[in-house]
DNA sequence: GATGAATGAGTGTTCATTCAT
DNA sequence: AATGAATGAACACTCATTCAT
């Protein structure tokens, strides 16, 4: 049935879909593959000629995720107060999880609660996104914008955790805070100011 | 018959023990009902006498859980700045997630991670906790000692939801800022103030 | 269900029966485990209660054939001439092969056509009819009733499988010289002096 | 076309030849024509242009082992000794043995091992080496070389199949009393006089 | 009440075969 | 004629649950 690397290519895509959907409603001891190539409107078997393994599947959307994650984050203005770069940081990557919701929340759900190598997974496919964030923070800390105790991987890291939690609180409707759409503020003041409501102050205060 | 009773009740706390440490380490779906009971000394069919389903011994594990971590911030002063408040309330949580740690590392997972049933068992079991922080923010709000742009419960919520989040961040090693211990000052800190290391300033203030 | 111990060897039992039965018909790969169960009158899951693998099962068939085999030469006369033995040895073999037709078609095909680790199981179990096969050569070659070229335990393998072939031959009903009845003196016969019709002939210099 | 019948030629021997590797190693069933068509360095679907099902390869591959057996017993002198004459016919089956041995295994488990509709193949395939074992038995036993009390198709049937039994037992390596190189003279010397080396002597007699 | 043998629906995976290209 | 993607029946094995003892 020779075929061309365009239908290839929309087959897998297809499958990745699907499987990410279902990954990201059920979780992945619960979805079944039978239902994943359904949902692709494919046979079982098909999925055998893409992937190896479910997990192998499941897998191949995390990274997936973990790439579109990092692309969204590439627009971030470099020469802005560091405050605002963290801002555009979570915006770009609320723009993603908007259009991939599913994904996001599925990319949150594993790197907080998943098992060792999954978040092993992530760890990795999340270092271009880590490393930008690093810079935001070390960038700021050299300016005395912030003032950092940690170093600025780990921060970065705490961040990510941060930013991932808060997205699935408010995708669970019982949010708290913020709507979504509040997410980038939020977190970022959350990060950097807590709570208390001091947010706006030192940020205004740098634009000063 | 009174000794029946306790002997009743060692059995169910054996499996309800057994149930927790391989809910924490496996998950839900990669725990078998086989190896709970073995693990707890007893044969597979003895589970259904005291539960009518793996779910169930699930739940019934959660509501411990919750009620468990209840219990951890009873002693929490009164008559202290909210910020101390706080920090005993994180410190009291890692008292008994310290003791109960695969108990506290699952209670996070699905709080955060959970299906929309089991967040739903742990919000109802999780109403005092939420209660006693909302009434210490509160009270921190009406002294002035912070000023709040969300309802008390809604802050409340979330920083629960932070603190679990970190803890499990900080139990996969990985963790960033903060070994476990160094948890209540960095939560609540990070809660309070963000990252920006002005943590403290206020913290003093609010002591003056 | 606590069930004792009779009960449950007889489980076991219908289970063998019924794995040997498929096995020598439809050899291994073609032998499904379902059928297997069905037709020992349990449940698919039963099976695995009783051995942990179709591989277990199957060895586990293999096995008791050899040890069902070994027995049944236990009877050897002593103070017999070798030819004599050996007659007995196959009769005593034949007499269990009728009994167990099923599962002495399969040991004997194992044992010939079987992988190498069929086969290293095999060797192992027999291990017994071996040595009390090169026990009678020896014997008979130290009072010169036979003049052996080769090691006795050598020459006792080859007897075996010489057996199994003609016995498979014969069970296929094309079989050639000899019916199944026939098969001990055919087999000793061949063995010790060929077809053409010497046989008795040393065997009866051998008796003066 | 003379070229495209040379080529679809060649693509069926290349095809045969991988077939005939893979059952030989693997057997039947867990020989999968996925491999089969990549060790032929062609691609799935082609194989079922040239065969209609893997069974039609299976057989295909025996019939042509039986043509080549059938072949390697060409050269047998017709005026010599009955026992000259039968480790000829050893000889020149071993010779091709050694060329295709992986072919000659196959064939010889499978005569002993098959299943029916298989063993029936090979039987019809066998039908000219059966023949010729057949004259030369009969006329051995004309010439009064040979006291034979059966039929000598029958007689010829089991000495290709203790010839071929012992072909595997010895490439088992725990073969006992003969090396490959040897089984001619072995195996005909067991055949005519069994193993008490009384092997030459009527032979030499017959040389008288 | 405790037991653990029995159950059978459900799972991930394989593979001979088909057929559009 | 050759390809290899698609298929789906078949398989070995798992496991929550039941129930006779």
């Amino acid at each position: 049935m020779r075929v061309n690397d365009q239908v290839k290519g929309e087959t897998r895509r297809a499958l990745l879909d699907a499987a990410a959907r279902a990954f990201a409603v059920h979780g992945y001891d619960r979805t079944n593959i039978d239902r994943v190539s359904e949902s692709a409107g494919l046979a079982k078997g098909t999925i055998y000629n893409y992937f190896p393994s479910k997990q192998a599947i499941f897998n191949a959307v995390l990274v997936e995720a973990c790439t579109l994650a990092a692309e969204s984050v590439d627009a971030i203005p470099a020469h802005a107060p560091a405050r605002a770069r963290l801002e555009a940081f979570v915006a770009g990557t609320l723009i993603w999880a908007r259009e991939y919701m599913t994904l996001a929340l599925l990319l949150a759900r594993e790197r907080i609660c998943g098992d060792a190598q999954t978040r092993e997974l992530i760890s990795e496919g999340s270092i271009p996104c880590v490393e930008k964030l690093a810079t935001i923070l070390r960038d700021g800390g050299e300016r005395n914008e912030l003032q950092l105790d940690e170093p600025p991987a780990a921060l970065a890291h705490t961040f990510i955790v941060l930013t991932n939690a808060l997205l699935l609180q408010a995708s669970h409707g019982d949010a708290g805070p913020q709507t979504i759409s509040d997410l980038p503020a939020t977190v970022t003041g959350l990060f950097l100011y807590g709570v208390t409501g001091q947010a706006s102050i030192p940020h205004h205060r740098g634009q000063h």
